[in-house]
DNA sequence: GTAATTTAAGTTGTGCACAATTTAATTGTG
DNA sequence: CACAATTAAATTGTGCACAACTTAAATTAC
């Protein structure tokens, strides 16, 4: 029998029929389903460190983008954090009327938001140091395995980009 | 200096100051940002495909589960995809409104639901048995890749619900 | 220089996820 | 038996994600 394995990672010996669709289509062989569970899992793991700082995750990573740079446009953060105006307006708006986060405009192009943060949303960035650090006690994973997990899900999401072409 | 290290993986090395806490808020260094913009991906890429079922990724999964076994309680489900009653009961009200799945009652039991497929239900899962072999050449990696990207997120999905406890 | 095209952001609508709460049935305890 | 506690599912409300579309400004083409 020819290894036509499907993205199942079951093995291949069967002794029903049509077993073989049936691994592919089992869900303990899904490796979406872990990355989706895990992915869920870790925001939900977040909440209440963010709970603290009355910030979502996705809000978090917006933070973490202008903690780092401030002045970019939508635009630039929706390719930093792969996310579309649809989600990313009304999220700033919440940021906005939070005080943590100023929408202005650019004098260049008036179509563009320039996006900065308030004393408030700068002051914040000081409770949130301590985050990346409880959370990696809540994974408790080695440091070796988490790089690992990162380059293997950048890799994936590259092939997942490239896919769309 | 000792290796504090957040859970950031960049490297210790810092030429300004508080570059460590700078280091560990920084977007490339965060693991779970890979994750879940990896996740997103992976809903996004199973779209094109999982529109022709008229299903949505987490419709998918339900029927995935249900294909293998039926008779199932709402409870049982959610225990298997680690989602609540909250997210299912209106979704398994959109599957069975799509004539896809059937919301009985347990005769032992008057609080729990019986979920079985109907025959439409039943029959979708042949015209799903290309879907995990076209998601596989999308994501495109070596199976070994993927069984280490599968047992990684596992364990890390293990992890997070143990350190709720 | 104006019309066609492109681009940035915003809007609308759908479907999750999940916290918090509610309802109703079952189980446990005195 | 009664009544407290537990459990299963449903409900309500918030905030994503994203597709599809709209609006308005900037760019390009002629």
């Amino acid at each position: 029998m020819p290894n036509s394995e499907l993205s199942s990672l079951g093995n291949t010996s069967h002794t029903a029929e049509n077993t073989q669709a049936d691994n592919a289509l089992c869900l303990e062989n899904q490796v979406c389903f872990s990355l989706y569970s895990a992915a869920n899992a870790m925001v939900r793991a977040y909440r209440p460190m963010l709970d603290k700082l009355d910030l979502t995750y996705p809000q978090y990573l917006v933070m973490l983008v202008l903690w780092q740079e401030q002045g970019i446009s939508v635009k630039t953060l929706g390719d930093k954090l792969f996310l579309d105006s649809g989600t990313l307006t009304p999220l700033l708006k919440r940021l906005e009327s939070k005080g943590l986060v100023s929408r202005g405009r650019s004098d260049q192009d008036e179509r563009v938001r320039v996006l900065s943060l308030t004393s408030a949303g700068q002051a914040l960035k000081l409770e949130a140091s301590e985050i990346p650090h409880l959370m990696r006690c809540k994974i408790g994973a080695e440091i070796e395995d988490l790089k690992a997990l990162k380059s293997m899900c950048d890799k994936a999401l590259k092939q997942l980009h490239a896919s769309i072409e």
